[in-house]
DNA sequence: AATAAATACTATCAAATAGATAGGATTATT
DNA sequence: AATAATCCTATCTATTTGATAGTATTTATT
């Protein structure tokens, strides 16, 4: 399961995408609102976002968000990883976030595999999804 | 991520699967020593996989764990769902566990689609596991 | 019948995470 | 100066995770 947080942050910057006129950022009110997301739990979310180089901010009147980047370069893994940590169903099989396990040898553990197999499946899907492919419904 | 808990569950039951000779049960205690996983926790995890007809349980002296069904007839999903449940990355694309979304109207909700192929791609893989698959490695 | 050895059950607990909310500080525009 | 936006810090509650403790019950053996 991913977080609401996670998806929370997906459809904000769906929203983003799809509302920069060129013209003025996109507020956090607008997002809340529409998108249905409590709003300083959104401020949370996009400050995050933006500490992470996805969005840049203006403060003060007519502030609001902006993508830093073109949207057809930002990758749902990306998002998924900032917000939520690993992809992977397993420490050890996390290519970002790997950890090893106490309990098992990794040389001759026999679970470790399915979910390496599980994990390139996923990424397949998700490496081929940007934010730009999500507004294109 | 899946947890602990249920990685236990899965190393638990592929051991039991392999050590099984047909003569006596698996006794807890030599699975949680022999796969590193603590005695008192894994109590609760083979109580749990036993109520949901798993493995069959004998008490007292010589009493241990039997798989209720070959080991090829256990699913890996099978497992994981009684475990942690839904597999799915979000409630509103589970086949099991289904839930709708307080937050978006699922018709018109471009996050969804994504996830019901990252869905399918996973099941893909763990349809096809066993727990007698994993015991040849 | 007593003993030993196993599972079954109930209760509890600590730490982490999820999912927020509150209130004020700061910045930019008008 | 007023307004309107983000920024920041702190806090809170409920749930989940990952266990541990202690006792009751069952079974095999002696």
């Amino acid at each position: 399961m991913i977080s609401n947080k996670c998806k929370y942050a997906i459809k904000a910057l769906t929203y983003i995408a799809r509302n920069d006129d060129g013209t003025k950022a996109v507020m956090t009110s607008d997002i809340a609102q529409e998108q249905d997301i409590p709003r300083k739990f959104l401020e949370i979310i996009l400050r995050d976002l933006r500490n992470n180089r996805i969005l840049e901010s203006k403060r003060g009147k007519d502030g609001g968000f902006r993508l830093l980047r073109p949207a057809e370069d930002i990758n749902l893994t990306e998002i998924m990883r900032i917000i939520d940590g690993p992809i992977a169903m397993l420490p050890c099989v996390s290519l970002n976030y790997y950890r090893s396990c106490d309990d098992c040898d990794e040389k001759e553990c026999e679970v470790k595999g399915v979910f390496e197999q599980v994990r390139d499946r996923t990424l397949e899907v998700l490496n081929g999804k940007t934010i730009k492919s999500l507004t294109l419904d």
